[in-house]
DNA sequence: TAAAATACCACGTCTGTCGTAGTATGTCAA
DNA sequence: TTGACATACTACGACAGACGTGGTATTTTA
């Protein structure tokens, strides 16, 4: 079976948490659970890939990070989309519109 | 204007460059130039990027090199791409497909 | 009561891309 | 005839994102 290379998914993996933080906020076990789901389990994004995207994504101010706790009492880290990060979420889908057709020129029918 | 990122374009270097070698050798600065011209002046490879998808993609055996000339003499490397980048450029076309699917579920409407 | 699920983090490595810079030849216009 | 531009590469080092490995700690379920 054909699986989904981290080169070609690189650069898209920021699209789809904030896709995900744009319904609400959420956190890294949810995230992943989301990604896998959505994708119909075709992807399935590493932990240390989705931990360090947060760091990432929080230092570039495109979404924030606050404390919370799950019902049974432990502990998480929720993240928020913020602005900028809505802004950078609509200029990816530009990007991805862009490049789709490219490379769609060189794939042969 | 958005342009196309390397990261999000990284990973199908390769395959237009195999796309375009199935159609007959050729060398870098016409790969190159041919990029340029079926993206619709969309996307223009770097020289470092494409010589060095030359060297990695023939030392995977996807691609053969020969010595060859210019008609006014000047010397130039051709490369030929091989059975195994025949295979591989085909495995990457489904790749596309599918990663195309999954990304466009992470693309709000 | 042990296994699995939840929830995360640190550290270091790898790979592809790219910036900078350089070599060398051919062509064409002022 | 000279200088700009096109052609045709190559070397070297930096960088960023993804990921492998391994670890901590709590809760749920079989």
């Amino acid at each position: 079976m054909t699986n989904i290379s981290s080169d070609v998914i690189r650069g898209y993996n920021d699209t789809m948490i904030l896709y995900l933080l744009r319904q609400g906020p959420s956190y890294g076990y949810e995230i992943s659970k989301k990604i896998k789901e959505l994708s119909g389990e075709k992807y399935i994004i590493k932990e240390t890939t989705l931990y360090s995207a947060f760091t990432r994504m929080e230092s570039k101010e495109l979404i924030t990070s606050y404390s919370g706790e799950s019902e049974s009492g432990k502990k998480r880290t929720y993240y928020r989309i913020t602005d900028q990060g809505e802004t950078y979420y609509r200029e990816r889908v530009d990007e991805w519109n862009l490049t789709k057709d490219v490379i769609e020129k060189f794939i042969a029918v």
